[in-house]
DNA sequence: GCCAACGTTGGC
DNA sequence: GCCAACGTTGGC
């Protein structure tokens, strides 16, 4: 199997990057939302289907992804405080990535709350990642990558902290 | 704004 | 099942 089909395919991950487009969903509208808990739905991808279905879980840490702007970085820390639910967006006519073929008994897609937990002192970039020995080979690197959610290894995990300066949020 | 890479759709 | 066409993602 290919490194490119890898990405994704990890069942064991406790760690995961998630991507977010600030003019859609930003940081700080992470932040500000209460208790800092969002529901991540919206997700139309099978493959980050079955992870968000059947692989993240309660407690795991998440980087949170800032994509589509002229500095991509990894911006904060949050964890999954529910696992994988029913995407109800789909079944609502009026929800922008509703699915006509979702249903109650079978609703396709699914999501999984996350809680915001730090903001960096200062955002990781894509040209940072791809200096560094061990984030250099980050999914979210790879050309053509356009997996919203993906695994990170426990070592990428910790070296964004240390990069940070930040203690590890799920440590404590 | 450009365009490469990718996933999905649908004709055959 | 193949694959061309299409829409989307997302870095640059």
């Amino acid at each position: 199997m290919s490194i490119k089909k890898d990405i994704g395919d990890n069942p064991e991950s406790n760690y995961w990057l998630m991507k977010s487009e600030p003019n859609c969903f930003s940081l700080s509208d992470f932040k500000n939302r209460p208790e800092g808990i969002e529901p991540w739905d919206g997700v139309r991808n099978y493959q980050a289907r079955n992870l968000l279905r059947d692989s993240i879980k309660c407690g795991d840490g998440v980087l949170f992804y800032h994509s589509n702007i002229s500095q991509p970085a990894i911006v904060g820390l949050a964890r999954v405080v529910r696992e994988g639910y029913p995407d109800h967006t789909a079944l609502d006519p009026g929800a922008d990535h509703f699915d006509p073929r979702a249903t109650e008994a079978k609703p396709i897609w699914y999501m999984v709350d996350v809680q915001y937990l730090a903001s960096l002192p200062a955002p990781i970039t894509r040209h940072d990642l791809a200096q560094h020995p061990v984030l250099a080979a980050m999914g979210v690197l790879k050309k053509g990558n356009r997996l919203s959610v993906q695994p990170v290894t426990r070592e990428q995990w910790q070296a964004v902290l240390l990069l940070a300066g930040l203690d590890d949020p799920l440590a404590i």
